[in-house]
DNA sequence: AATGAATGAGGATTCATTCAT
DNA sequence: AATGAATGAATCCTCATTCAT
């Protein structure tokens, strides 16, 4: 409450930030534990030390608080995310699969929490969703950008259809490492999701030059 | 919904087995599309038409109920699954990749409640999730045999690889198809995904038989 | 509810019998540490291993049933229960006293149940508690002629009041006993209040005498 | 109701503390009377006129609340009472002795569920319990050390069965009083033990003196 | 930029009791 | 002589949200 002179309407704005932030945190922790309705307002209040009425402040309520845990964590994720560009087409798609390997080893909260709220169908749909769903199709324009450079020859849909694939792999690799723990070797299966893809796109290139 | 005239003997004794079937199908109806928290008893209660305290004496609890659920559900639809047992391997792994396929859009419902279920990190484990995770893992070696029957070749390691694979896939191109609606070819994809199995199987048995 | 002659029908009742015994068993345990409120028939049910309809099979409500586990318990109690008569007054008096010692201490559970019967106040008054100070007033007036024999010279009013302290103390000694734990030697403490008993009935009976 | 003319604060913001309080009093009241169990937060909301997610905002749980009504009212009694300090000891014994008797008889409330606390016995021990417990040992202590003081010849030990004495007589006379009603006299009745007691503390010290 | 206090709706669960069998 | 099933009211407590300060 003190810290005065110089810089302060700074200071001020510092402080608010850090609240948001402070809230964010919690809220991304429980949310990607038990999902929307599992995350409640007081459960985040506790966790990050501010009083519930101070949560409101900062958000307009709890559908806009889901949203922005999606917004931040999914955005500083796909800012990271670039599809490799050097080395041969295989090499680069063996690139990519690892990258998302790690990317899902390492930090699974928000990835869990944005399939839950892929899963879920609830009568109003929150904002929190359709926000997922706007940031994995952006992902998905990405994997198709790479994947038509690599593959010149595959048609739009199949060009698609191998994308969705390679994200399907990759979400349900997720799943089994999420059930299975330990007995599951995310790595080497990536690789072979790598291998599986790269086979698909030729045979599928090869298919759309026979016509 | 009739039963007019007579003495009417006023729906009480309401036979039990009869009502804890219709807890059953309202509980799996809400639970599919809101997961764990998002069920509440007073839900069920308005769906199925028994007062809350009905669904007390044939459910200890809400966790009761929702292991119930998957219990019921999970074990009708492993119950009917079978791997193909004639054909060539490659036939083979179609015709399961096709009915597991048909069984996702099908009947939707319990596959998502079982994901969400799976995702689900909350301090205390519901019963509900541990019996979705025991019924998976039935599936799970019943594929491994199919699998190490079709290739006999390929080592115990590899033969776990390409059920866990399998699986993910299946899990994946599901929430695929949950996210993406109409624009999801889930015929077509499952049937990249046959292929995909054939050619990894085929290559690691390779590998193995290298050694 | 009969009673015929031969040996069938004996068979019956004693398994009725034998039920309504399970019933009251629970209920005066639970009782005893609980309260009336506290004591759920659900909870009895469970412990007694009946179904919760068969309580209402043996008793018609709660309150029946709390006041029969009164009825039951204390009555055993009471009639065990005499005014020692022979010995010098001091010598019966503290007999009375390390009798009265001894059943506190043997079986706290109803005399639990009782004062807090006793304690409470609530709006419809259950027949239980009005059951307990029917019992009560029956060993006050056990205890009152014990005492006019003992001190012939006693008034009315003075031997009542040497009655009430009697129990008071035992009351007292008691809950001192349940609250204290081992650190409270009820023995000696039992003897402390005949010799007080003594000496307060010597004393008073001196004050009518001298009117 | 109304709402007429002026602003009229709207009775928000009720300063809390007030609110506290509000709650407190209606705890303390139906506590009395029924004792833990029979205390429902319903019960204590209707009374204060506030809804009972109110009661929460103040009190953590209903323990907390029952805990809080002890330690208020026992924390008050406990503070305006002390072992007088002049005149001969029997004077001040006789002068503890009717305070004491006068408390009671003033407000037998928290006493009542102070009583009924100590008597139950539930799976999970009270705080309210332990608060009592806790309260009731400094009233011991108080008490030992005005003995102590009055008859400087006693042992520790007999000085603490004197004192344990005391307070079970006190507490067997409140019972008394509660369950007997007007038919009994308590000052007369705490004259009486006040004798005893002295008669107590004098023989006593000349047994410990003897040895 | 925040927060103490409040609030009505709803959360899961237990209650005492009934009734058809 | 019993009991499986049902039920409405009540239990404790959490929910998302608001509002005055």
């Amino acid at each position: 409450m003190a810290e005065d002179k110089a810089p302060k309407p700074r200071r001020k704005r510092a402080d608010g930030e850090l609240s948001r932030e402070r809230i964010l945190d919690a809220a991304t922790e429980i949310a990607a534990e038990r999902g929307y309705e599992g995350t409640s307002i007081g459960a985040v209040s506790k966790k990050c030390g501010l009083p519930a009425s101070s949560i409101y402040w900062h958000f307009t309520d709890k559908d806009d608080l889901l949203a922005a845990v999606i917004e931040r964590s999914f955005g500083t994720w796909l800012a990271a995310w670039q599809f490799p560009d050097a080395g041969t087409p295989g090499e680069r798609l063996a690139g990519a699969a690892a990258q998302i390997a790690k990317a899902l080893a390492d930090s699974p909260d928000f990835i869990r929490l944005g399939l839950m709220l892929g899963l879920e169908r609830r009568p109003v749909e929150p904002r929190a969703r359709a926000m997922f769903i706007e940031v994995r199709d952006q992902a998905f324009r990405i994997l198709v950008d790479g994947i038509r450079e690599l593959a010149p020859g595959l048609s739009d849909g199949h060009a698609d259809q191998v994308a969705t694939y390679a994200i399907a792999g990759a979400d349900g690799l997720f799943i089994a490492k999420e059930i299975g723990g330990d007995s599951v070797d995310l790595i080497a299966l990536f690789e072979l999701h790598a291998r599986a893809l790269y086979d698909m796109a030729v045979r599928l290139t090869g298919e759309d030059t026979d016509d």
